[in-house]
RNA sequence: GGGCCGAUGGUCUAGCCUGGUAGGAUACCGCCCUUACACGGCGGGGGUCGCCGGUUCAAGUCCGGCUCGGCCCA
């Protein structure tokens, strides 16, 4: 064996092997009747690159997988990819140049720009160890038959009466022109003016208001007060007179204005915000659209066609000239803009369109009680989930106004409303393309049926991978057999988005939630502790660190932090990690010189007190890794190897064998001892297998296939209390003490541990005398020690040259 | 404004559920290249466990309040 372990070589070769045809029996879903193990894996936006967040949920995953697959389960693993969004047009009209207008083009452009993102996600996934069963589970939301089973996941749910169709506000940027979901758009704090303007109530009587923004006036539908602000109790039901445009608004109070912003009397407009969006529907308010796709202004009279900037200045010096602006302050106010996955920051508008709907509000109850039933990992998770479900005011909006989508699968009719859906047997449909299957509107007789170019919001996608991966559209047997999967892994910033989403539509269209486990991870931030963000510098890429230290050190480093919580990303731990593979490398090189041809069977009855000890140890560790392993504890499990390997089996078992192998007491001795080495060796590797399966599937090909068997590490089973000999390791523990406390000695005295000691005087116990006795010859030859005296009393040892 | 998490030697963190002399990692310092490993070994210094109060014989741990940081949502 070379002396430096390296893991660049030897982890590629792997992945390579890994991935051979030969080699995927081994991490094959084989159906073939053993108990399964199911992980719903989360499909990535395909942006082409991946990031650490990525890479940590491919190790935990990964991780399970190796685990669960040693353990005997048929272990299917999945992997998607999220493939349609936004972010894709924009690179496609923008980087490509590719026009909007003609759809077939622009959709195959974003299809081949997808296809080159996932081809270099996939080879950095590969480049981390993950392994899973690509062959028959990989899939994109982008492919026609995903399209098929998300519209007729739809259609499921229009037979429910579950889908309907009617005019919302949408966040709409201007810029890109396009309708943007919650999860795309964020405030940044900026400085603007807030202007306080008068609202006539009688001929002069009048009330002020504080705005951000006046150029809204003419969308003024009512005004609101804090019922519990004494100052305008009064006001309340009377009518005032909207400025400029001279309509008339009621008097509303509601608890959700802030008594102390401005003048603590707001104007509610359609619409300048999501509150708006709240007082409209709870107020039944009536609604005027006055700023157009484009960020123009409409319906207002002379500022028709002026951009929403341009308006503001006039309509704020007409207002002045009224007199009718009583104070301009300026202040720091978030506002809305179009944030995620692009550097757009235009501010956000919200613009009234015809959109479709899921009724989910009606659902509550049934998804707290499948919330109810999952086991969360770790615990207070849940709460999080919990709290979404109770403040939802809205149902789910699943339209887009985009093109690299899921098409909506529905037609309408233009004079009645009336939905009519496709037959099964026609998805996936297009509807702008394809024919209704029926003529004429059933409701009302007309005969303008329109279909839609909208397409569906991501998470319609990917709310159904537990459906997709367990083949609910295909295979009813295999569907039966491997649903409500076993394990759903996800970051907690997506609790309220996907896995809100996913326990709702695999809930309603299969009646059984879809998942009896979750696994919460929390966020990889920055080194400075925030998030990650390319505008910060503060983004580390996995690769990196990967040339540089191993997948394996990387796969220790990440599943040493806690599960759920947020962690700073820094190179030490890798670092650290890649040292260990190396004292792992090291250790058996040592111990291959002995135990490649030697004897493999623990005779029980020749132990010596440090065999009994290390025996012990193992045993020990085993039970607590098998557990921490099951219970998704894995820091606790590369604690524990950590502790076991190093510190007990190199530093101090290596170490105290040594004589006996290089100046053998006798042949049996020698046997036993190199049948101990192979026994905790290969344990151990197999322990260690899920953590970093490449140093692992090395070492077990180099020294234990030949024995063993079995083509990969991965099907070797799981290590088992059986397989080692229960015995009393108290004895050895103590005189493990003894030597370390010479050892310090020698150091203290500042002599080499290889230095010879004439004589040691060794104050102990009678016990523990006798026990220095029994295995006085080992202590001679690990501490190079000529003679040894003993006392009883206090422990105190002294050192003579 | 709401929810959740965190605050322990220079830095990162375990311990908290189930109160009883605060453990590890890293950095630093000192000694040592011991017939696997200097990507190593042994040892050392360094902490009033965020602040205030309560319960208790005893609080890092339980209870209440506060401050600061992070993430998510509004």
């Amino acid at each position: 064996m070379e002396k430096i372990y390296s893991p660049k070589d030897i982890e590629e070769k792997w992945q390579k092997i890994w991935l051979s045809e030969e080699y995927y029996p081994v991490f094959k879903f084989k159906n073939d009747g053993r108990p399964v193990f199911v992980i719903d894996t989360p499909p990535p936006f395909t942006s082409g690159e991946l990031h650490m967040g990525h890479a940590y949920w491919c190790i935990l995953n990964d991780t399970i997988a190796r685990y669960k697959r040693m353990k005997g389960f048929d272990v299917l693993l999945p992997q998607g990819w999220d493939s349609q969004g936004l972010p894709t047009e924009l690179k496609v009209q923008y980087k490509l140049g590719i026009p909007k207008e003609n759809r077939e083009l622009f959709r195959s452009k974003c299809i081949e720009w997808t296809n080159n993102m996932i081809k270099s996600m996939k080879r950095a996934m590969i480049r981390i160890g993950y392994r899973p069963d690509w062959e028959q589970f990989e899939y994109r939301t982008m492919d026609k038959n995903y399209w098929k089973a998300v519209q007729y996941t739809l259609l499921i749910m229009y037979e429910k009466g579950l889908i309907y169709r009617k005019k919302f506000p949408v966040h709409w940027c201007s810029k890109c022109g396009t309708a943007l979901s919650q999860a795309e758009v964020g405030h940044i704090q900026k400085r603007g003016k807030l202007y306080y303007i008068k609202f006539r109530i009688t001929d002069n009587e009048f009330i002020e208001i504080a705005t951000t923004r006046p150029e809204l006036l003419s969308a003024c539908v009512a005004i609101a007060i804090n019922p519990n602000d004494e100052r305008y109790k009064n006001l309340v039901g009377k009518e005032v007179e909207v400025p400029i445009f001279g309509n008339k608004v009621r008097v509303l109070e509601d608890n959700a204005v802030d008594p102390n912003f401005g003048t603590g009397i707001v104007m509610i407009c359609t619409y300048g915000d999501e509150q708006d969006i709240r007082w409209q529907q709870r107020y039944n308010l009536p609604i005027i659209s006055v700023i157009d796709e484009e960020g123009k202004i409409i319906n207002s009279g002379k500022y028709s066609g002026m951009s929403v900037i341009e308006a503001r200045k006039e309509i704020v010096e007409d207002l002045r000239k009224l007199g009718l602006i009583t104070r301009e302050e300026e202040i720091l106010h978030n506002i809305l803009v179009h944030i995620e996955r692009s550097d757009c920051m235009t501010p956000i508008e919200f613009i009234v369109k015809d959109q479709w709907f899921i009724k989910s509000k009606d659902f509550k109850e049934e998804i707290i009680e499948e919330e109810e039933k999952m086991n969360w990992i770790p615990k207070y998770m849940k709460q999080r989930l919990l709290e979404w479900i109770n403040n939802i005011e809205w149902d789910w909006v699943i339209s887009r106004q985009r093109i690299f989508g899921t098409p909506i699968p529905f037609w309408y009719c233009e004079d009645c409303g009336f939905i009519i859906p496709p037959k099964k047997e026609q998805l996936p449909v297009d509807t702008i393309k394809d024919k209704p299957p029926i003529n004429s509107c059933p409701k009302c007789g007309s005969n303008k049926i329109s279909g839609t170019s909208d397409v569906c919001d991501c998470w319609v996608d990917s709310s159904i991978t537990p459906l997709i991966i367990t083949r609910f559209f295909e295979d009813k047997t295999f569907f039966n057999r491997t649903y409500p999967v076993d394990l759903r892994q996800q970051g907690h910033d997506i609790i309220r988005t996907w896995l809100y989403y996913t326990i709702l539509r695999c809930k309603i269209i299969t009646e059984v939630g879809p998942f009896k486990s979750v696994v919460i991870n929390g966020h990889i931030l920055g080194p400075d502790g925030t998030r990650m963000s390319k505008s910060k510098g503060n983004v580390i890429m996995p690769e990196e660190g990967i040339e540089k230290y191993g997948a394996d050190a990387l796969r220790q480093a990440l599943l040493s932090l806690t599960l759920g919580s947020d962690f700073p990303f820094k190179w030490e731990p890798v670092r650290h990690g890649k040292s260990f593979l190396q004292k792992i490398w090291s250790s058996v090189r040592f111990a291959s010189q002995f135990m490649i041809n030697g004897e493999k069977k623990i005779n029980i009855t020749q132990l010596n007190d440090i065999d009994k000890w290390i025996l012990a140890k193992l045993r020990n560790t085993i039970a607590i890794v098998d557990d921490a392993m099951e219970k998704y504890q894995f820091h606790i499990a590369v604690e524990m190897l950590k502790q076991f390997y190093w510190h007990d089996f190199c530093d101090q078992y290596i170490e105290a064998i040594k004589p006996r192998l290089y100046s053998p007491i006798s042949q049996d001795d020698k046997d036993n001892v190199e049948a101990i080495l192979y026994k905790i060796i290969w344990i151990f590797i197999r322990l260690l297998n899920p953590i970093c399966p490449h140093i692992a599937e090395e070492i077990y090909h180099r020294l234990f296939k030949e024995r063993e068997g079995y083509i990969s590490i991965n099907i070797a089973p799981y290590p088992s209390l059986d397989e080692v000999p229960e015995v009393d390791g108290s004895n050895g523990e103590k005189l493990v003490d003894i030597i370390a406390s010479l050892r310090s000695k020698k150091v203290e005295n500042r002599m080499a541990l290889s230095a010879l000691v004439k004589k040691a005087i060794i104050q102990e116990s009678k016990e523990v005398i006798e026990l220095c006795k029994r295995n006085e010859w080992l202590l001679k030859e690990v501490l190079h020690i000529n003679e040894i005296e003993y006392k009883e009393g206090r422990r105190e040892i002294t050192l003579i040259n």
